[in-house]
DNA sequence: ATTTAATAGTTGTATAGCTAACTAAATGGA
DNA sequence: TCCATTTAGTTAGCTATACAACTATTAAAT
């Protein structure tokens, strides 16, 4: 009925690749946004809350309370800011460090799979053309 | 620096999207899935829960509990099925027939808007290709 | 220096979604 | 006919998300 819709298509393939990225990364006890925040905090190395609000788009809520649930976890550690007291530094734990690798990889995998089924040029237009309303709409 | 992800980008787009139906349903005190789900019964005129999980791609638990809010809120009633006594005919109320044709009209007011930023061409292909994923990973 | 603004983050409260486990009803053998 | 299986829907328990209201800290202005 809203095959049109740029709405409806866009949460309801949401819905679906939520599934695939969690089956991804369930080896590693982590949800898709778990992995994704850890993800960015590996590759910074140090990053504030703040900044991983914006990397990520999300509210600094929900980056608050998925920041915890890593912590809870044990993969990432928080320090208070030195120069600014308001802020906290956020560093991924060895044992985070440790699985870096294997979860960038346990992504890209999900990944092939699809480039694979609808071909790598649909693929990356469609990304691009997210993007592209993504950033028009903000 | 999930530039080229397909699930981050779709998610990303997702909760963007969902503040502008959010703002468009508003006036008719309906969240975007109520509004959709509602426009399903509407233009179906009479729908069983299992067909219309299947028609907006949620699980039937979900379907449960916001046909639910949808009773709660007078706009839909439930009747057990005469034939099959396990499933149950949702159907329109008058408070949901007089503003049919408005939340339609809301929703395509969204969609305009965003075509005229983006371009009818894009908007109509990344939908295209949006189809064309979740089918094929279906 | 003191008060006022802005900023960083947390907490409260709510919705939407999922899977898994359940109840109730219908179907299909034996 | 009656038991086993399937199907329709609900309920329990969980995560991710948002907005709004809050605390704590810094910056700015007088």
């Amino acid at each position: 009925m809203f095959e049109q819709c740029l709405y409806f298509n866009t949460t309801s393939l949401a819905r679906q690749l939520e599934r695939e990225w969690t089956r991804a990364f369930k080896p590693y006890g982590l949800t898709p946004s778990q992995a994704f925040m850890l993800r960015v905090i590996l590759s910074k190395g140090v990053i504030i809350s703040t900044d991983l609000s914006l990397e990520l788009n999300i509210s600094k809520a929900t980056c608050s309370r998925t920041v915890e649930g890593l912590i809870t976890l044990g993969f990432v550690t928080k320090i208070q800011g030195d120069i600014d007291g308001r802020s906290h530094e956020l560093h991924p734990t060895p044992k985070a460090n440790n699985i870096s690798v294997e979860i960038n990889k346990a992504s890209s995998e999900v990944t092939k799979k699809i480039k694979r089924i609808i071909g790598s040029k649909e693929f990356e237009t469609t990304v691009k053309n997210l993007r592209e309303i993504s950033s028009s709409i903000k």
